[in-house]
DNA sequence: ACACTATTTGGCAATTTGACCAAATAGGCA
DNA sequence: TGCCTATTTGGTCAAATTGCCAAATAGTGT
């Protein structure tokens, strides 16, 4: 790997690293149904309010989701509706790996 | 999150754990255009071979490659060629930031 | 059995990540 | 202004990840 390949690579993993965790993965698909403040997910995901807080800010910074201020609130939404097809990816992979051990 | 969803989303995020690594996308890449021994992969990527032959580990036990011994050497190739999806869904993110950047 | 090549494994240090608590900040509203 | 709610930030600690080296393993061919 060249620098430009390298730094091609890199980007491109920053952005997946971002999705790499179980409970992003879960605010992005809460996000495909509606957006949400972040009170709102904090109840839905069961964690620390601060937690959540910082899992958006990975999601935001990756430019997944854009968040919107209005009234108390701070508000998500997702900005790219085309990682939803990473869910199918990723369910693809999954069922394969079933088929594989049906197979045997 | 109740358990079983909880358990539903680790699973997808353990196979995009086993994406999120620039090595790995940057195997993944090269595996797609044709098969390629531990060896060839590590002069390729540029590291050690041991740190090569892990990261086909992660994306072996992820079910994304799968590996075939022949002759002296280990090959390995797509086993899931929808994670190639997965790289136009984040060339697509990083775009689409740009886009924004540009917007502005 | 031996030598040789390819690959994996174990171990270790450095870095990153993730969770929570406490404290700081921001804005709305009485 | 001062209170309240919502959110972010900073600090700390434990756990996970990554990279390299050295050693172990596997398999071929002599």
């Amino acid at each position: 790997m060249n620098d430009r390949e390298k730094r091609k690579y890199e980007e491109l993993a920053r952005i997946s690293k971002a999705l790499a965790h179980a409970t992003r993965l879960f605010i992005i698909h809460k996000l495909d149904e509606q957006e949400y403040c972040v009170k709102e997910l904090t109840e839905l995901v069961g964690a620390d309010i601060s937690t959540v807080s910082k899992h958006l800010t990975v999601l935001k910074n990756a430019g997944i989701i854009v968040d919107e201020k209005r009234g108390n609130c701070v508000y998500y939404k997702l900005q790219c509706r085309c990682v939803l097809s990473m869910f199918s990816c990723l369910i693809n992979v999954i069922d394969s790996n079933k088929d594989k051990i049906n197979v045997i």
